[in-house]
RNA sequence: GGGCAGAUGGCCGAGCGGUUAAAGGCGACAGACUGUAAAUCUGUUCUCUCACGAGUACGUAGGUUCGAACCCUACUCUGCCCA
């Protein structure tokens, strides 16, 4: 399969520009996808790209991370129905270099290679690039009427926010990336989600216009799940690629939870097994939906692709400790230190055994206390709501006392609110 | 610079002098059912309080009134239109 035959096989090919397929054929191609440092972390939104760029590579051709130090000051209005803040400049420096970090970790930087990946900095480019310059030698080439047919313009005109000319002239600032990458690294192939297409397209017309070149370009869908909810959120927010944000377990435990129908596609999407191991697995799972298998394949490979067989291993090891039918038996034969290495990975809070010993704090006050929820009152709803386990045993009544003799190995507690998040509260 | 419209809880959106902590929807969380799914049904969803209750809140600051999200004034911000 080559890449293009591979990639719509996955389900990643939403839109692509005529003549791409052939470009890649011919030669090895230079493309390039642009990362936002919207934040010092990539979150599982940035998977889908970083795995373009693999399988780019793989497919032997060279990738290029472009971060956008400069694209970041502007602000993408694509799919945005609001006008966004800026960002601090030293704010965006900050999560340039966490970005930049990270996209390291998943391309091949061997420069004896002929298609090392690289990674780029717009801000390189355009911090010496004055506003008179720019809207000479790039506005010049492109009307209006053609950046306001974009949709990402059309929408903010129609509706009732406006949109700021900082805003406006995004997808020229992006298009210019485009140009630039051409004529300086031979970059022929720009990719993206779907929402990309406009400012894409800006880009390679630019180098039609200005440089009387061809460039390529194709996008991805955006991943959605089947219930129309938003795909990479967690109840605590987004999904972060970074373990000291989202740690293994939790990441684990995410794609673990994804429902049938989402898994099927997104084993296809986020993982690199053959069209032959993903209908094994889906043979599988057809008939036996309650052992999960396609979700916890899923969540295996994406969780060692991200952070490592060994956090892997840690956070199937935790997993099945914590929802084991015999999760206390287990924990009685283990001693601190496995478990502490066990459930590596678990939200965790400590609290002084002197404490606990003084006051034997009633289960609302304990609970508001570690943290578990943010007030009393939250926790006491949830305790009379039946939400609350201790040590696997439902807990209802506000009143109920906490004391040493509730933990486990007199240290350890395991809070579960809901049925699928655990809490260690440790006695220190 | 001038004119017009608007600013309500995480979001959307009703309310337009007392019965409004503020309809409805979305989102979020929990319960039931299950498979740690999905769908469905139920409950919760400003803060504090065991609770009775209390405190804050409808852009900001004043004012009118027994009483204001609702009326008046000024200001701020947003959008639209004109110059």
């Amino acid at each position: 399969m080559n890449l293009i035959d591979e990639l719509r096989w996955r389900g990643m090919i939403q839109d692509m520009m005529p003549g791409t397929e052939e470009q890649l054929l011919k030669e090895m191609t230079t493309a390039y996808i642009g990362f936002d440092p919207t934040a010092d972390s990539l979150h599982i939104g940035s998977l889908v790209p970083i795995l373009l760029l693999v399988h780019l590579q793989k497919a032997g051709h060279k990738p290029i991370a472009l971060v956008g130090g400069a694209t970041g000051m502007v602000g993408d209005p694509s799919g945005k129905s609001e006008e966004r803040n800026l960002l601090s400049e030293e704010v965006l420096q900050q999560n340039v270099a966490g970005v930049k970090k990270q996209l390291e970790q998943f391309l091949d930087f061997n420069t004896t290679r002929p298609n090392a990946a690289e990674i780029a900095n717009n801000f390189d480019w355009f911090k010496n690039f004055s506003f008179l310059n720019f809207i000479r030698d790039v506005g010049k080439h492109i009307t209006v009427n053609y950046m306001m047919a974009k949709d990402s313009v059309k929408k903010r005109l129609e509706g009732e926010t406006g949109m700021s000319f900082t805003e406006f002239t995004y997808q020229l600032v992006q298009g210019y990336d485009f140009y630039y990458l051409y004529k300086h690294k031979n970059c022929k192939l720009q990719m993206g989600g779907s929402d990309q297409w406009g400012n894409i397209v800006t880009g390679t017309e630019l180098i039609r216009r200005k440089a009387g070149g061809e460039a390529f370009a194709f996008t991805c869908p955006l991943i959605t799940k089947a219930d129309g909810s938003k795909f990479g959120k967690s109840e605590k927010g987004n999904v972060w690629l970074d373990s000291s944000r989202t740690s293994p377990y939790e990441f684990y435990q995410f794609w673990l939870n994804t429902s049938d129908e989402d898994a099927a596609r997104y084993i296809k999407i986020f993982t690199f097994l053959s069209p032959e191991e993903v209908n094994e697995i889906l043979v599988q799972h057809k008939g036996n939906e309650y052992q999960r298998k396609l979700q916890k394949k899923l969540a295996e490979e994406i969780t060692a692709f991200v952070h490592g067989r060994d956090a892997l291993a840690k956070a199937i090891q935790a997993t099945d400790l914590l929802f084991s039918k015999e999760t206390l038996q287990i924990i009685a034969t283990l001693s601190h230190d496995e478990l502490d290495a066990t459930l590596t990975g678990v939200p965790a809070v400590e609290i002084s055994r002197e404490k606990i010993t003084a006051e034997s704090p009633d289960i609302v006050t304990f609970l508001a206390e570690t943290a578990v929820f943010a007030s009393k009152g939250e926790a006491r709803k949830m305790v009379q709501g039946n939400g609350i386990s201790l040590n696997k045993q439902k807990v209802s009544d506000v009143s109920a006392k906490i004391d040493l003799s509730s933990f486990i190995h007199n240290k350890y507690l395991f809070v579960q609110k809901g049925k699928t998040n655990y809490y260690l509260i440790k006695a220190v």
